[in-house]
DNA sequence: CGTACCACCCCTACGGGTGGTACGGTGCGGTAGT
């Protein structure tokens, strides 16, 4: 298989890295100009060095590893692991490398193939012909799977979708949080996480949990000014769910198509009916449709055959279509993470679009059940016990066997005693790796789960708080992300309606005392809730992201008054 | 935490209120049975 032009692989020892990446972007990507992100990661990568970029979809976050790979296969013959969370996606990526590369360029090992398949996948990697292989982290939950990559001795480890490391690792998809583990056991290979979103805390977990060390971190491309902001707040359901149908069949009449957020499936279906019923091409989406009308459903979007998706969050990852007009929420979103991950798939093009929110105080309730799944101490002690009766490293399936739960299971509560430092899981499986009492290391384990769940819960107050603040929203949004916007953006409902207003959530008003202590992204101490981050100042109050608590607000006059906080 | 839905009540024919309860999102992998 050719995967790049002779003499681009000739000639590229004699230039810097830089001239040599650049090239090949041209020769084998047809990417004749690289942005300037790009070349930092692809050079590092090269280098050895860990990345992290976050950058929106369509900026050009794949071509950063798929560059830097393709360069060292060629100078090594060796393949590079991609780990992607959704099969389609693997095959959407697949498809693109092969019309670049050439077909066999990339393989992919997961479950929708036969044996025979998976084989010759591996065998086109062994051989050196393949540059990259794609699977799912549960893939390498299996320790002959991992066992055969080590052997590989890959360039490198790409995790793409990083977020699903923090916000499916912790029980949905718990295979995400071993990710770290796995790279290990590979050998340390470099690694680039990538992602559209991320707050700083979720920024920190990713490099943490990935084992990455002073990653360059790459952030392009966040602000998206074309897209205007607007939450209208509502007193009643039925009133709320009026309208929302109202304005979508207006704005599609309007703007162009779209895509409509509901919290519930049942919600997509209902949504959708009257969408229909006023003369749109609506469908609903969510996982419990089959899997052949939601490969249609977002064929025709793409396509322009239908008005308005109607969907839950299964609708978006992979989503690059560029004249989506608007994207409408009937719901609060669990966080500003995931909000600006659904609103970022509008007005990819460049041209205007909006974001609507439709709030609710009550719809907080189910995001809060979602994100609640309180620590169970005697299932971790079930599995502490097996463990410490081991006597030796025990794998998942031994431990899924004596304690009687699924692996999944098993694996969520072994993440989570790991983190207490209570066991440590290696080549051959876990064992204990602490002397302390096994209550004790229950009770830690516990703790952290609390402590992650009042982060949790502090990211939904500050998705609360963008639905609900006075001052311009993009300010807020970007200073969530921890991006400075100097001036108030005139690009959404709050500065609509104070135009001549310099009000804005953290300048302009003159600089208090409790800003020019702690400015903003600086690192503080409060007495009782340990180190935090400064995200924002207002008037009255400024917000910091405590490690352990999550978001607070304080008063800046109490701050400055008690000395509250001090300089980390 | 909030809502939808059901059975039931009230007291005489229908509809409105109440109390209990079930349900709510995201996907991998592998297995059972055609």
């Amino acid at each position: 298989m050719q995967v790049a032009a002779g003499t681009t692989t000739r000639s590229h020892i004699f230039m810097s890295d830089d001239l040599a990446l650049t090239a090949l972007a041209a020769s084998s990507f047809s990417l004749p100009e690289l942005r300037d992100g790009q070349l930092a990661g692809m050079t590092a990568l090269v280098e050895g060095r860990d990345v992290l970029a976050v950058m929106p979809t369509g900026y050009g976050k794949s071509a950063t590893y798929q560059v830097a790979a393709l360069h060292l296969h060629n100078a090594t013959g060796r393949p590079a692991v991609v780990v992607s969370p959704l099969i389609a996606l693997q095959e959407d990526q697949l498809d693109g490398l092969s019309e670049d590369l050439g077909e066999g360029a990339a393989v992919v090992v997961n479950s929708s193939l036969s044996a025979s398949e998976v084989e010759a996948a591996w065998q086109a990697v062994e051989a050196g012909d393949a540059v990259f292989l794609f699977l799912a982290p549960e893939q390498l939950a299996k320790p002959e799977t991992v066992d055969r990559i080590a052997k590989l001795d890959i360039t490198m480890f790409v995790v793409d979708e990083a977020h699903c490391v923090s916000s499916w690792g912790h029980d949905f998809r718990p295979d995400y949080l071993d990710l770290g583990n796995v790279r290990e056991r590979l050998g340390n290979p470099p690694v680039i996480a990538l992602t559209a979103t991320a707050s700083p805390p979720v920024r920190e977990e990713i490099v943490q949990r990935l084992g990455m060390t002073d990653p360059l971190v790459l952030v392009r491309g966040f602000d998206r000014p074309n897209i205007s902001l607007d939450v209208v707040r509502h007193q009643e359901d039925k009133g709320k769910r009026k309208a929302v149908v109202e304005q979508v069949l207006e704005l599609a009449r309007t703007e162009g198509l779209g895509l409509l957020y509901a919290a519930t499936r049942k919600d997509t279906e209902k949504f959708a009916a009257m969408l229909a019923d006023g003369g749109l091409r609506a469908e609903a989406y969510h996982a419990g449709r089959a899997d052949s009308d939601r490969e249609s459903i977002h064929e025709r979007f793409l396509d322009d055959q239908l008005d308005v998706v109607v969907a839950t969050t299964a609708f978006g990852m992979g989503i690059d279509k560029p004249n989506v007009r608007f994207v409408v929420h009937a719901n609060i979103p669990e966080s500003l993470d995931a909000y600006y991950q659904e609103i970022g798939r509008a007005g990819r093009d460049g041209q205007p679009a909006l974001a609507i929110l439709h709030y609710r105080a009550e719809d907080l309730g189910l995001r809060k059940f979602f994100a609640t799944h309180a620590p169970d101490a005697e299932e971790l002690m079930a599995v502490l016990k097996v463990i410490k009766n081991a006597g030796a490293p025990a794998p998942k399936t031994a431990l899924a066997e004596l304690t009687g739960f699924p692996a999944r299971r098993v694996t969520a509560l072994v993440n989570q005693l790991e983190e207490a430092g209570a066991v440590k899981t290696g080549k051959r499986g876990t064992r204990l790796s602490s002397k302390a009492k096994l209550t004790a290391l229950v009770e830690r384990a516990v703790h952290l789960a609390e402590a992650r769940q009042r982060v949790e819960q502090s990211r939904l107050t500050m998705m609360r708080g963008y639905a609900e603040t006075d001052a311009c929203r993009r300010q807020f949004l970007l200073g969530y992300f921890g991006e400075d916007l100097p001036e108030p953006c005139r690009n959404c409902d709050a500065c609509a309606e104070h135009p001549d207003d310099a009000r804005s959530s953290g300048v302009g008003n003159g600089t208090s005392a409790a800003e020019n202590l702690f400015p903003l992204q600086s690192t503080v101490i409060h007495k009782e809730w340990g180190p935090g981050l400064v995200m924002r100042h207002e008037e009255d109050v400024m917000t910091v992201l405590f490690e352990q608590e999550g978001y607070k607000t304080l008063s800046r006059t109490a701050v400055v008054e008690h000395e509250l906080l001090r300089p980390a």
